[in-house]
DNA sequence: ATTTCCAATCGTAAAAGTACGATTGGAACT
DNA sequence: AGTTCCAATCGTACTTTTACGATTGGAAAT
């Protein structure tokens, strides 16, 4: 069982809502997300070199946006190429959508 | 100037949606706000017996909600009556469409 | 004036989030 | 084998969040 996606649908719509918002509470993440939404899929580095943080930090923001759901990462060696999770963009969208009617 | 409300105009959006979803980012916030919507409007205490938390925990969750913008609180003597700050809602409800696309 | 009631605030403790530099790991090249 | 490259992870420091009980403050009622 992948934790950041499987266990969606078990839990508690309020809750699942509660973590996509978590998600996407600090600026970095919802650029980074704004980017893959209008590059389609990135890399790493290219976030490196676009925000004024370091790779390490990048790397944390990226594993919470997995974690959430939000996006996944393809193994492209050397590279690792991510993109928006659109299976699981689309439900946090419906949950937005539902929640503020 | 009102610090949670005025200065949303002027600050990026990216900041503002980050900031509307930190304040969802937490499941006792999305039931109080779920129940505002459902009640348009409650007390403090109402949570209070609804949510298995103390009282001053919910008066914070409260306060961070209203330091987002996204609740108003209206004085009844003795009691204070909270309720969704609509036009910011709305404004936090046409981020979030936006954003989602 | 005192009491009562509601809700905010204070003080505190534990947990989580944010950021960094340094290190590690794995895959592809010399 | 050694090197190079990208990205994850580790270790660390600092800040913020979350939760609680206790206290305070203000308004209404006795």
């Amino acid at each position: 069982m992948n934790k950041s996606t499987e266990n969606i649908v078990i839990i508690d719509n309020a809750e699942q809502l509660a973590r996509f918002a978590k998600a996407l509470g600090h600026p970095t993440r919802i650029a980074i997300l704004k980017h893959l939404e209008k590059q389609s899929c990135c890399f790493t580095g290219d976030l490196v070199d676009i925000f004024p943080l370091a790779q390490s930090t990048i790397s944390q923001h990226l594993k919470e946006l997995k974690n959430a759901g939000l996006i996944q990462g393809e193994v492209n060696p050397p590279k690792i190429k991510y993109c928006i999770n659109k299976e699981n963009w689309k439900t946090a969208k419906g949950l937005f959508q539902n929640f503020f009617e």
